[in-house]
DNA sequence: GCTTGAACCTCAAGTGACTTGAAGTCCTAC
DNA sequence: GTAGGACTTCAAGTCACTTGAGGTTCAAGC
């Protein structure tokens, strides 16, 4: 019902912050809106369901450059779904990625809390149990050696 | 055995590139090294173990300024190992968050690849429920409604 | 119609943790 | 002696915004 909005109100509905909108159009993934008399931006249901998108795309984790082509895909009766497919799946691997790299780094957390308070809690700082094994060289490149 | 390291040396045996030492440098995480007559940094054995305690700590994805604290509790026979288990117990908490936000960004990522590729791989872009997926508003945070 | 204060405007700079580039100097091996 | 690789400093770039300064416009209440 509501048509024309405010930035602010673009804002609160897309679960954004104004200077973000403003950002974006910056950069050219917004496209430049109307404006009112006195210079304030104003925007339609239109602009709400392409920043909502835009939102969601970065949720996901998309970077920016990623987004302009999902735009681009979303807009473009011409481009086959295929390479949106192809992003989500780069998009996939590198989250799979990350997530295999934060699950071993909360096994050695977890593992360092334990063992301080099993061991050395309370004690001298430059003795305790977490510093020792920060001072060890990473693992991580050589599991074997 | 080799005691006077020059900032290559230093980076290959940390894991660390050189202006990334010059970095460190320069915001005060690692002290300012002895020079040789041509103004090139010299390292000792104390850098490079210092260095290797900085880039552990980075990888267990301690900020910079919670590195410099653990850098002093390392350092300093006054401070208990209390503060060392509460900044690991903080990041640890940190890490589970990511990982429960990531974990369901791949659950959503999977989904959407199989059923574009059951729906509607090679159709037209703006068909793809890839991007009708990305088009709904975020259910992240209102999961009941 | 006037006033108040919230929301808006632009432009510039800040954030974190580095990386990259330019332009010049030093060191080492041949 | 020389070639070229490693080093030096300083500044600017990266990503995706956020924050701040300083000024203007709008909506609501009186």
């Amino acid at each position: 019902m509501d048509r024309a909005l405010s930035i602010g109100r673009l804002a609160e509905r897309s679960g954004t912050n104004p200077p973000t909108i403003r950002y974006y159009e910056q950069i050219g993934l917004l496209k430049r809106p109307d404006r009112r008399e006195g210079g304030h931006r104003t925007y339609g249901q239109t602009d709400l369901t392409r920043l909502t998108f835009i939102r969601r795309c970065r949720e996901f984790g998309f970077p920016i450059e990623q987004v302009r082509s999902l735009v681009d895909l979303l807009e473009n009766e011409d481009r086959s779904c295929t390479d949106a497919r192809d992003l989500a799946r780069d998009n996939l691997t590198l989250v799979q990625a990350k997530l295999e790299a934060l699950r071993a780094l909360e096994t050695n957390l977890i593992q360092m809390v334990n063992d301080c308070e099993a061991v050395c809690v309370g004690g001298p700082g430059p003795n305790c149990v977490i510093l020792e094994d920060l001072s060890e060289p990473s693992r991580s490149k050589c599991q074997g050696c």
